[in-house]
DNA sequence: TTTATATCCCATGTTACATCA
DNA sequence: AATGATGTAACATGGGATATA
């Protein structure tokens, strides 16, 4: 191919645009190089229309096309000048413009297109088809970016909330753990002032590895001992609010959902020591672990999308529910 | 109907060159 | 003027789809 040897860098510096050259005219040599690899394809004015119309008007410099109208004398300074091995050459900004235009309606070629697209802009219908073939390719890099950003966006933005849930949920655990302690060291003062009777002994004081001390209290009947971690940020303190109408009519609502796959204030799970939930919750968030995750899904599914932010429904369960 | 072959198009990765700071 | 970074035209490769014998 390099046959020329060390001709072919001058060569292709002389096809250059806008560069010096040893040639008689720039236009010339702006017709010229835009024939490409093949006998310059002067076709008529018909494409010539067709693609000025796409483009606009003047253009700065003197297109491929302007040799038709200044009289090419072709065969001298085509044979001194261009009778070369093809060698890279930039589309100009008019070409491109309507490959562009063209690459909006459909990014895809079919046959006769290509060919129309080669006719009007005097390319080569496999220029048009690599063209079209490279254009795709930086679409769907763009694409690959624009989505990795809002992926990313949309992982901080659930990043923040799961760590703002994550510190209401600890502070509701920490208030549990005080009414409890509090209900507990009440049952003992009464134990206390009164005389051990069997028939009032409690639950709790019976079998204190199992009793829930809250949901056994005489004072809280019914008290709940689940609740749903998704409405941990709406039920805040007032949950376990002795006061509270939820804990007062002696009835299950519908946020203390015994067998709720949470199972965050479960007692037998628990006992109020947090260490199942602290260590559940540590490891959640071990910083090495979580977060790339997340990139590695989000790279490897292409169905991550702006839509559903690309988080199926079992994704967010798992990255943040999953205790 | 099935199979082998040829052809085309595409996605993807790479190379070589053009351009710019 | 030299140089590195970036953009892009062109190419290489492999795979899928389709047509044909």
């Amino acid at each position: 191919m390099e046959g020329c040897g060390g001709n072919i860098t001058g060569t292709s510096s002389v096809l250059l645009q806008n560069e010096r050259l040893p040639c008689s005219s720039h236009e010339a040599l702006d017709s010229l190089w835009i024939s490409n690899s093949s006998p310059p394809p002067f076709h008529g004015s018909t494409s010539m229309v067709k693609f000025g119309d796409a483009r606009g008007e003047n253009t700065r410099e003197k297109t491929f096309f302007a040799q038709s109208d200044k009289g090419y004398d072709g065969s001298e300074s085509y044979d001194n000048c261009f009778h070369q091995p093809e060698k890279k050459r930039r589309l100009t900004a008019e070409q491109v413009q309507f490959l562009e235009r063209s690459f909006e309606l459909e990014n895809k070629l079919d046959p006769e297109r290509k060919v129309q697209l080669a006719k009007d802009l005097s390319l080569q219908p496999r220029q048009v088809a690599i063209w079209f073939q490279n254009r795709r390719a930086r679409y769907k890099t763009k694409q690959l970016e624009k989505e990795y950003d809002c992926l990313k966006s949309s992982y901080d933005k659930l990043r923040a909330d799961y760590d703002t849930l994550f510190k209401e949920n600890e502070s509701l655990k920490n208030e549990v753990h005080s009414l409890a302690e509090k209900l507990v060291q009440r049952e003992r003062g009464k134990a206390k002032s009164e005389p051990l009777d069997s028939s009032t002994i409690s639950p709790l004081n019976a079998e204190p590895q199992k009793a829930n001390p809250i949901a056994l209290s005489p004072n809280v009947p019914e008290m709940p001992v689940s609740v749903k971690q998704e409405d941990a940020s709406s039920a805040k303190s007032d949950v376990f609010d002795s006061d509270s109408s939820h804990c007062t009519d002696g009835n299950h609502s519908s946020l203390m959902v015994p067998d709720d796959s949470s199972h965050v204030f479960e007692p037998e799970l628990s006992d109020f020591s947090q260490d199942e939930d602290d260590s559940l919750s540590r490891s959640l968030l071990q910083p090495t672990g979580f977060p790339p995750k997340l990139e590695y899904e989000c790279y490897n599914d292409l169905q991550c999308n702006s839509g559903n932010l690309g988080f199926s429904v079992e994704d967010q369960s798992t990255w943040f529910w999953a205790y």
